[in-house]
DNA sequence: CTGTTAGCGCATTCAC
DNA sequence: GTGAATGCGCTAACAG
């Protein structure tokens, strides 16, 4: 009963939505006028700009955005493309760039292309097509990735993955600052005997934390304790790895990993072995990836790549090329900061 | 020098995009019949058709999206408003919504709340603003949560987490199955002394679920092993729980865990107490989260909640609402399945 | 078959 | 201060 006196259900998508000149005519004024009240410009009297906020609130009124990005030529949205089946990066980088403005200032079409060249085009069209002030694209691995070309009307920005043209601008992580940042930390605590277990030596990002690594050790004076030991990035090859490590190398103090997949399986296999961490061994990962990294035992201290300022950045750095700016170029490395917890430092 | 002989570089949004007109009048026809021509609408000569499109094509032409809806009255988007910050059960749905169409035919503006009231009503007015065809509202629990109300101009289905209005759509995993299910197949494998390890019991998730364990028990004709164990769904609780049940239960030959999670850290305890699994004791996770699933050793057999499909059915109940038809209300709970891995199915 | 006209919802000149 | 007119890019009637 109480719902039969409601005026307006309107419950779903019924009659036509209120638009300004319904506002107008409410308010007694004329189209030009309750735009301007509404949006603060030009000037009205105070008594009639108030009438018209009455109107348009008791219509409940929302200005079409869509009329609006026609006029003004520009959307207040971007395309977020995206290979990242996991959704590990590019939820960080949606929140990043919806956070450089404000929520519900700029929005993001977030688009899934599963790895598939095609389906990206296809993307891209529909993208263009809805006018997007801007595209990021978003890779899973920091190795270089095709570039989208430069026939593009709208500036792109390669977040995680950096094109492999480097008249594109590309953000990315500082895979090596992270490697050296993570080896000092081990320093710092006073381990000197270092090892390094990374994954797939195919991919940059283990090349780029091994070069850090060593960069830390050498800095240091010290030796990496046998060689970087590569394979994938699995927990299995964690377990094997750091197995082959203690009979190796039983004086080991400090192992760097290069995921926290890895690490997770270093963990295990040290405590197999009966060696306690920290205090025997203080091991290190990499990525963050909180439901790994506080659910192993001891917790894990880790690198985190900062992907939501790295999302912030890019949507900036979109919104600035559309006011004029020159977007740039070249692949830029964003720092990189590390997470403690029990692996490498005992709990309090 | 390739580069230098191309005659429209237009990088980055620089000069205004072509529109229609300038295609016609490079094909010396009028507005209205290049759009007929390039939307296959009306009849127009065979030759004219390709003038148009051979236009369009040259001024790389695409059509914009803002016009189009505004006369349409709908856009072909959709907002996907989450609080799911892990992106865990968010992104699948993205996908089955793209799927539901094809790349490209419709859109999703994802907006992350991040469990502030405030910011979700900030993001509700944005996609209404750029009228937004339908809103999905992802949560991350299967606790209903407050319903948006009904005095939407679209339709909005709830996922995962249902809406507290009885009358409004909401899907949901069948998580009442999915506990029956999984303890179904193990009680097809021989195993007759089964207990249950869950989460934190005021999830109405690991309340279902305990449901559907104790109908396959009793169907069965066998008796859970101790009382459910509730805490909370992490990997810790389940070593806790594990190690507990084997002091008072030592003959448990079978274990359903509430999550991937638990299920991990059972297995890590199974091990620490010397009990092979599957041989001596077969475990089944919940969620099948890959990243935890596939890196246990053994791999872990799980429940999927079919998220995708979910995201899938969301999106097509929308655009029937919009066609007409009644987008209908309460909840429905969607089939899950399993997925069988090494620990509870030897490997071959 | 093709072109002319009107209008989607709104912001912006420019007279009054 | 306010309102009438013009146009953003496009599609949907209508005439021709």
């Amino acid at each position: 009963m109480a719902d039969s006196t409601q005026s307006k259900p309107r419950s779903t998508g019924t009659g036509r939505a209120t638009t300004l000149g319904d506002v107008a005519k409410r308010a007694g004024v004329s189209l030009a006028t309750a735009s301007k009240a509404i949006n603060g410009r030009g000037d009205v009297a105070a008594a009639t700009r108030q009438r018209v906020m009455d109107a348009a609130e008791e219509l409940s009124f929302t200005p079409n955005a869509l009329a609006r990005s026609l006029i003004a030529g520009r959307t207040g949205t971007v395309g977020l493309l995206t290979s990242d089946l996991e959704g590990r990066f590019v939820i960080p980088i949606l929140m990043g760039a919806e956070d450089a403005f404000g929520a519900g200032q700029v929005n993001v079409f977030l688009c899934d292309a599963r790895g598939d060249a095609i389906r990206e085009q296809h993307h891209i069209r529909a993208l263009l097509n809805r006018r997007v002030d801007g595209i990021i694209v978003v890779g899973r691995q920091t190795d270089p990735r095709p570039s989208l070309g430069h026939d593009l009307p709208v500036p792109v920005v390669y977040a995680y993955a950096p094109s492999d043209d480097p008249t594109d601008l590309s953000l990315t992580p500082d895979n090596r600052a992270g490697g050296r940042m993570a080896t000092e930390h081990l320093i710092g605590l006073g381990r000197t005997r270092i090892a390094h277990i990374s994954g797939d030596p195919a991919y940059a990002a283990a090349q780029d934390r091994a070069v850090g690594v060593r960069e830390a050790t050498d800095a240091a004076g010290l030796e990496l304790v046998g060689d970087v030991m590569f394979s994938d990035w699995s927990e299995h090859w964690g377990r094997d790895a750091a197995s082959l490590l203690l009979t190796r190398h039983p004086d080991v103090d400090g192992i760097v990993c290069g995921s926290d997949q890895i690490a997770r399986g270093v963990l295990d296999a040290l405590r197999d072995a009966g060696r306690t961490v920290p205090d025997d061994v203080a091991v290190i990962g990499y990525d963050n990836w909180e439901v790994l990294a506080t659910n192993s035992r001891p917790e894990l201290t880790s690198v985190d790549a900062n992907m939501q300022q790295l999302g912030r950045t890019a949507a900036r750095r979109i919104f600035d090329a559309i006011d004029g700016a020159d977007i740039g170029s070249g692949t830029e490395y964003l720092p990189v900061r590390l997470v403690q917890r029990g692996s490498t430092v005992p709990r309090r």
